[in-house]
DNA sequence: TTGAAAGCGCTAACAT
DNA sequence: ATGTTAGCGCTTTCAA
């Protein structure tokens, strides 16, 4: 059977071999390859020598069980297809590229529960460090997960021993969202909201909050409806808003995928962008440069957040990460908007 | 307690430790938690409750040095950014869903050395197995490294020992577009192409040229605009289309993502969709149902090419993988080609 | 049925 | 500077 085979092909070449074959010690071999201790110039290049004639990989996971460290990273998403998790991804691949951690992706799919589960998973390989990005852990069960490892959470501000936080203000965001509007002299804004329970959503919509209250407009609850940060979400969201009849001149859709939506039902109603409604979304995902029309949008800097999370988290592993200076929150205008 | 202490000290608690708390030997418990041999009722007990008393997880690696396997499958995809690898992720995690494998995800950025360079990363980690989402690796060199792990391979044929390939047709796929246009009344169709070198790239403009051909419509080499399957590459070749003079009524874009750049050059110039120039792509991505308007596009099952690659790879691995039919490619007509 | 003991491949005292 | 050796936590003979 093909296993067999290839159970028995596999020799896998060990230190001892390579010691043999250079005629030292193994010791010696495992001091070359680490390099913590000066050896001789003749013994190095015998088993460099040998190393390479052999073509030996070190077996990390022997490595492992003796050094108690795994060199792996695990990470907790959301949900692999989001364009937001995923190019925070990148800047976290990007962040770890040649410091010899891997990365293990999980996906919660926005549960508490399951992504309790994952981070048991992760804990049970002996990651050497976790990455949460968002999610619905209480605060009390990430400080709990930290007794175990060092953690970096993103989209909040935990105080805890063994947890660092990136957090960048959503609040903000949605602030600069809601009075580029006001600026263009919209007065009656609708919200698309986030899942009720998610603190970016919740942030985000404060912020709208706070910019109607400083321009002196008071907050119409019908125009507030509820959506879940996904595509399908906007869908609903907007027919409800166009089927209630409340009137506005504006939409402020809390995420892009939540925008998209949104737009599509506005087309296929007739109604058009920007000329009869202004929209405004917010991450500034890769595709929404090429909507039509482009679409205004806040820029979150989710590279950097991504490779600032690597950088703390080596950092809390004795690594020493490049410092990443994350750039602001950022209004993109774009052509989904304009003056009422 | 002996839980105190080890919590206290925060010290991983090993089969030695839940033998002493239940009075038994490490063998015993190491039988117990493989169910490997009978044991007798009571010691059982007294383990799985000494288990449940001390948290104990057993060291995957420890278990990993002494079985020789790992536990972990590697991913190779290009780019953790694209939707379309995203969505095979997602089938292929629900596919190892519960296996206990984990998955490691490392992207070769459409290059061939950096491909190498991951997978001989991944092999160094031992994986067990190998998922090669498309790439520029040589048969030869996929060969080569099955001699290490089986792998299962997309996007291509191969034919070696310990690699199974999971293949659909782009060829058909772009027949199928450009045939659905020529029905539409269109003969001046433009292909905007993707990656030179890409395999499923090179199909999907051989599928076109032989619907073209089949209809007796003459290839004109103005109406072949070269891309690169990312919206930028839409951008430009729409660009160079348009300027280009050259009178086309239809545009058959090598994927999605191509054909959002491409939707963006039209809606800029004041070019009508499906109005003045149809419009049809390739890959049906989460977000095409939601352009203004909705992307007539070809569907390819990529969450059920994830699940069968996981469902082929467990097989190999001598897991009972469960079998997953492979829906065909499909045409999706929705808004964006209409009758010339 | 159970326990004792021998490693899996590696690193790091401890010797020399 | 180099070799010898004792484990890391687990599974699996081999005995009993």
């Amino acid at each position: 059977m093909a296993l067999d085979r290839l159970v028995a092909d596999r020799q896998a070449v060990t230190v001892l071999d390579v010691a043999r074959e250079a005629g030292v010690s193994v010791s010696t071999v495992s001091r070359i390859i680490n390099g913590t201790v000066k050896v001789s110039e003749d013994k190095r290049l015998a088993v460099e020598d040998a190393i390479r004639r052999l073509e030996f990989k070190p077996n990390l996971f022997a490595r492992s069980l003796k050094k108690g460290t795994t060199m792996t990273i695990g990470v907790l998403i959301q949900d692999v297809e989001s364009p937001f998790f995923t190019r925070v991804m990148c800047g976290l691949e990007e962040g770890v590229l040649d410091t010899g951690y891997a990365l293990i992706i999980v996906s919660g799919h926005w549960d508490a529960a399951e992504e309790a589960e994952r981070i048991k998973l992760l804990m049970a390989r002996r990651v050497d460090g976790l990455v949460i990005l968002t999610g619905h852990l209480s605060d009390a069960q990430i400080a709990e997960f930290a007794q175990m490892q060092p953690i970096v959470v993103t989209g909040r501000k935990i105080d805890a021993e063994n947890v660092r936080s990136v957090f960048f203000s959503n609040e903000e965001g949605g602030y600069l969202a809601t009075r580029h509007l006001v600026s263009l002299g919209h007065r009656r804004i609708a919200f698309i909201a986030g899942p009720p329970t998610h603190s970016d959503a919740i942030s985000r919509f404060e912020g709208y909050q706070q910019a109607l209250a400083e321009a002196g407009i008071v907050l119409d609850p019908a125009l507030i409806v509820q959506g879940d940060f996904k595509e399908n979400g906007g869908v609903f969201a907007m027919n409800r808003l166009l089927d209630s009849g409340a009137p506005f001149t504006a939409v402020f859709a809390a995420n892009d995928q939540t925008a998209l939506g949104a737009r599509m039902v506005l087309s296929r109603r007739g109604i058009r962008v920007p000329d009869d409604v202004s929209l405004v979304g917010f991450d500034d995902l890769p595709t929404s440069a090429y909507l039509t029309p482009p679409l205004t949008t806040i820029r979150q800097p989710l590279f950097e957040v991504g490779q600032h999370c690597a950088s703390l988290l080596l950092g809390m592993l004795g690594q020493q990460g490049k410092a990443i200076a994350l750039p602001p929150l950022e209004l993109v205008v774009r052509e989904t908007t304009r003056r009422v």
